[in-house]
DNA sequence: AGCCTATGCGAAC
DNA sequence: TTCGCCTAGGCTG
C-alpha cells in the first residue's frame, strides 16, 4: 500500500477530518507516549505529504513525521466520512438519534503506535507498524524535504531536478526511479508499471535516456499517481487491457489494482503474451516483459 | 492455525 | 550486508 499515493491520500483525509480541530493524541502501544502527551489536546492544523513522508502539523513548530515503511498502516475512521459538510451552511444534518460520537471509538487492537481522536465527530486514526513516527520541528521537516527528489504528486515539483540526476548516472533507470533522493514517492509497483508503459528496459543506464523519454515517464507518473490518490489503489492498465475488455479474471491481490507486470512473473504479458520475468535488483524484486521492454544495447556494445 | 511474503528504509554489523 | 519493524492478506494444511 504505501507508495506516494497512499501518503497523499492520507494527508488529505487527515486534513479534512481533523484539520482545525482539537485532537486527543495517545500512544496505546507506548513507544510514542512521551511525544503524544506533549501534543494531546492541541489543534491539528493539517497534514502534507512529500513522497512517502507524511507530516502532521500540530502548530507551534511541532510536526509528527510518519513513514509507513513496508507494512505500516494509518487507518482513518469516521462515523461521518465528511464531518463538516456545511460549516457555513444553512442546514444541519446532525441526527439527535445518532450514536453519541464520543462513544464509538473502540479500544485499540494490537500495537497502535499513535492514535488521534476527534471525539466530537466520532473520528479516530490508528498508526501501526510504521518505520518512523517522530515529533520534529519545521526545520527538521524542511531538511527531510530538501533531501527528497521531486514528487509527481506535488504541484510545486520540478522534474528537471530528477533529470539532472538521471542524465548524469550510469545506474539502471529501474534503480534510479526507486531512489527517493532522485524522485520522491515512486515504489516498486509504480516503478515496474511506468517502465512497462514507456517500454523501457529497467536495466538501461540513466545517462542513455533521452530527455523526451524522461518527460514521458514523469508525465505518466503524474497521471497514474493522481489516479492512485483518487481511488486508493494502483491501476495502470489501459482501457483495452482491463479484465472486462480482455474477458479475463480480475486480479486478486492485496493491492487490488490492475497492473501489467508487477508480481505477474510467469504469466503472459497482457500486451504480447510473452511470459513476464522477475529478477532481484538492488534487493528489490523487479518485473518486466522482455519483449515489450527489450534489453537496451548501447552504441558501443552494439558495434563491438 | 500457521507460514510466507510484501508497495521501504534506517540502524546495526 | 543483514536486521528490525511487528502489519495483513493469501496460501497451505
Amino acid at each position: 500500500m504505501p507508495e506516494g499515493h497512499t501518503l497523499h491520500r492520507l494527508a488529505g483525509e487527515l486534513s479534512r477530518i481533523f484539520g482545525g480541530h482539537v485532537v486527543r493524541v495517545t500512544s496505546p502501544q507506548g513507544r510514542f507516549a512521551e511525544s503524544a502527551a506533549l501534543l494531546d489536546g492541541a489543534v491539528l492544523a493539517g497534514a502534507q505529504a512529500w513522497g512517502k513522508q507524511l507530516f502532521v502539523d500540530f502548530g507551534e513548530d511541532r510536526f509528527v513525521q510518519v513513514h509507513l515503511g513496508l507494512y505500516g498502516t494509518f487507518a482513518v475512521h469516521a462515523v461521518h466520512p465528511d464531518p463538516d459538510p456545511d460549516e457555513d451552511g444553512d442546514h444541519h444534518d446532525t441526527d439527535p438519534g445518532d450514536t453519541d460520537p464520543g462513544s464509538v471509538v473502540p479500544e485499540p487492537v494490537g500495537q497502535v503506535r499513535l492514535r488521534l481522536v476527534r471525539a466530537d465527530a466520532g473520528a479516530w486514526a490508528d498508526l501501526r507498524g510504521a518505520t518512523t513516527c517522530a515529533l520534529v520541528t519545521g526545520a527538521q521537516r524542511d531538511a527531510v524535504v530538501a533531501r527528497s527528489g521531486p514528487d509527481p504528486l506535488r504541484a510545486d515539483a520540478d522534474p528537471g531536478r530528477a533529470w539532472q540526476r538521471i542524465r548524469a548516472s550510469r545506474s539502471p533507470i529501474g534503480g534510479l526511479l526507486m531512489d527517493q533522493s532522485v524522485l520522491a514517492g515512486v515504489g516498486n509497483v509504480y516503478r515496474a508499471e511506468v517502465l512497462f508503459r514507456q517500454r523501457l528496459d529497467p536495466l538501461r543506464p540513466g545517462n542513455t535516456l533521452r530527455r523526451g523519454q524522461w518527460q514521458a515517464v514523469w508525465d505518466d507518473l503524474v497521471e497514474l499517481m493522481a489516479e492512485g490518490v483518487r481511488t486508493g489503489r494502483i491501476d495502470t492498465v489501459r482501457a483495452e487491457h482491463t479484465p472486462e475488455a480482455m474477458g479475463r479474471a480480475p486480479r486478486k491481490d492485496d493491492h487490488g489494482g490492475e497492473v501489467y507486470v508487477y508480481r505477474r512473473h510467469g504469466q503472459p504479458c497482457l500486451q504480447c503474451g510473452t511470459l513476464v520475468r522477475t529478477e532481484v535488483l538492488g534487493g528489490r524484486n523487479l518485473f518486466w516483459c522482455p519483449r515489450c521492454q527489450p534489453r537496451f544495447r548501447s552504441r558501443a556494445a552494439a558495434s563491438s
